[in-house]
DNA sequence: ACATTAAGTGATT
DNA sequence: AATCACTTAATGT
């Protein structure tokens, strides 16, 4: 377990605070399309991506959904982070993309460690920061692409995180996640096609432009 | 061979 | 861009 901490966070974090997360660190590994934070879930402690990608979502009263951004090896919750300051319940969804495997870290020892390393500042910081750029990325992406341009970037983002040009999804799945209809998602991916710029199969797109 | 599910299409709002 | 109604194609039993 050490190991894997050195090689995803030493170039990270000192020493100390690597051991610390050893220690106090609980490993959990979750499965492709789990569930790892539900909406309104109460968050007792915050995780440490160390491989996999994550999909958050923000969902309505309806139950309907939407796509905000996409975490990756490094990457923590800023959402968490939030809650974990506050004593608030989840305001949104995080879904494995592909199997992921992370660390949770006791909430107590986050405000601690802030103080104590300057790193974990410095990386608690950053992230936060990275986070709130993406979610205005998000918002520009909504409120002023089309939606055409919207699903190309989707499935550019989805190919970035799985490290894949082939993804294995369907029409419907597309439409759920960027809250549309499934005759809107083939119609578009059609055009997309004929532009050249994916492959359409049953059950799979292959994104030629990355 | 038949049922089910994914995807394509024209027409309408 | 959404919805309806219908067709076609692929896949499972």
């Amino acid at each position: 377990m050490a190991s894997t901490l050195n090689d995803n966070f030493g170039y990270l974090f000192e020493k100390e605070l690597i051991t610390e997360i050893d220690t106090l660190g609980i490993p959990k590994d979750f499965k492709e399309n789990t569930t790892i934070i539900e909406v309104d879930d109460y968050i007792k402690s915050m995780p440490l991506l160390i491989s996999g990608a994550i999909k958050i979502l923000r969902e309505d009263e309806n139950g309907d959904e939407l796509v905000l951004y996409y975490l990756e090896k490094g990457d923590t919750c800023a959402m968490t982070l939030s809650c974990c300051m506050g004593q608030t319940k989840s305001k949104i969804r995080a879904v494995a993309e592909t199997d992921v495997e992370l660390i949770m870290l006791p909430k107590e020892k986050m405000a601690e460690w802030l103080g104590k390393y300057k790193t974990w500042q410095a990386y608690i910081l950053q992230s936060y920061h990275a986070r709130v750029d993406e979610l205005l990325d998000a918002v520009d992406t909504i409120a002023f692409l089309k939606m055409d341009e919207r699903l190309f970037k989707y499935l550019k983002d989805k190919a970035m995180v799985t490290h894949n040009d082939i993804l294995h999804v369907t029409h419907k799945q597309i439409s759920e996640d960027l809250h549309t209809s499934r005759v809107v998602v083939s119609r578009l991916l059609k055009k997309l096609e004929n532009e050249g710029k994916i492959n359409l199969h049953r059950n799979s797109i292959k994104v030629l432009e990355l």
